[in-house]
DNA sequence: CTACTCTGCCCGTACGTGCGGTCAGTTCAC
DNA sequence: GTGAACTGACCGCACGTACGGGCAGAGTAG
């Protein structure tokens, strides 16, 4: 039971941290964050519950540990991409593909954070992550702006845009299979069309954004591949 | 399934039934299936939790039960509005519509079906709710492929095209407000415009569509507010 | 090299609490 | 009388977390 597998102690110091975190992630991803517990994620890695309290302290602490690490990479890879792009309709478009990639790249972080987007809003002791994923969206709401200002998007109200497109991709998460028959850059590539035919952009345009080996793919899939 | 009881005898005989679901539902919106439980429910109402238990048995019927009403709510407006307009870019625009809505009418009993409609998908004793959900899905997927058959909509996968458009509606219990100062008709109408034209419907007639005053909107108003 | 201490990881247990659900019994309309 | 609505006490359990201690490696003094 207690499966030692320390085997070596000079080595993975630290490392068992990680594990922990990564396990409870899973969980929260498979049951939510309320049915997740201490007890399950202890005994699948072999460890006492104590470990995991002398390690995170509090459970509300671990899940904001979760979704402040997931949101930290989202922003730096799309300050990446970004800084890769140009055109309003590929940085728009590279967000898609980006946002469609967590869900096979890293699906349990990317499900552990959807469904519990919600204690983002309220619950103390979130107000990092907050503040990150506002950072996000307005990174999207100013490539909207931008877009409009230069011609590429009709006229419209980028925030209720911004929150239309995130809604598509948040919601993956409850249909979503990363083993299924669906493609990810299939989904990607139909969410972009609609997207971006929708905000006025010309059909070659859209064709090009959406395109799994276009540039804008191109570039999140190897920002986000990293 | 009982269903007697509207008889009122003197007093609001049965009447209690529905007090109790409503506030279960409400609390379920507020904070989540998990952490709503029966003796706040219980105490708000002034009674006792094993009344809760006489009525509904367990919590998850009682989940069941919310899920089943509102389902069959939306199926019977949706076809109701169905029969009412012919085209294409109506109906899907009265989907949206009677969708964005929903969070202001009903928005207790939205919200809870939206933030926890994950448990239709594996828990048990959520046959009928899932069959209703599917059903209500299949509506969108009709219209989105009978739109394309009559060259109203450019090709493309119609059930990405539905999930696209449930995310967009599902996503809003995380941010809107029905007391806020965005009115739903101004978010159903920036929503039915980008999902219209990125369906390739011309200019006009997305204008029409998604007219707040156009006779999608009207329809589905009728249907809804009744 | 030895002995001692310090430190960080980890364990096991125990506690308090909250909650779903049970049950025997009471009230009251028909 | 009959049966539904309702009560309030109670049970059992799951879970977060506090706590005291064990144990191995690093540093240090001799």
């Amino acid at each position: 039971m207690t499966e030692p597998a320390t085997v070596a102690p000079g080595r993975a110091r630290g490392g068992r941290r990680d594990e922990i975190l990564v396990t409870f992630t899973r969980h929260v991803a498979e049951r939510g964050y309320d049915r997740a517990n201490f007890g399950d994620v202890a005994s699948e890695l072999g460890l006492s519950k104590g470990t995991i309290v002398h390690h995170f302290g509090t459970k509300d602490r671990m899940l904001a540990e979760v979704q402040e690490r997931y949101m930290r990479r989202a922003l730096d890879e799309a300050r990446a991409f970004l800084a890769r792009l140009d055109r309003p309709e590929h940085r728009l478009a590279a967000f898609v593909h980006a946002g469609v990639r967590y869900q096979t790249d890293d699906p349990a972080t990317t499900i552990a954070f959807q469904r519990e987007v919600v204690r983002l809003t309220d619950e103390p002791g979130m107000e990092t992550a907050r503040a990150q994923r506002d950072a996000y969206r307005d990174l999207v709401v100013g490539v909207l702006r931008d877009g409009e200002a230069a011609g590429v998007f009709v006229p419209g109200d980028a925030r209720l845009r911004s929150l239309q497109m995130f809604g598509s991709l948040h919601w993956m998460w409850t249909w979503f299979d990363p083993q299924g028959r669906l493609a990810p850059e299939a989904v990607a590539a139909e969410f972009c069309r609609t997207l971006l035919r929708g905000l006025g952009v010309p059909e070659t345009a859209v064709a090009e954004a959406a395109d799994p080996d276009g540039p804008a793919a191109v570039c999140a899939r190897e920002v986000v591949g990293s």
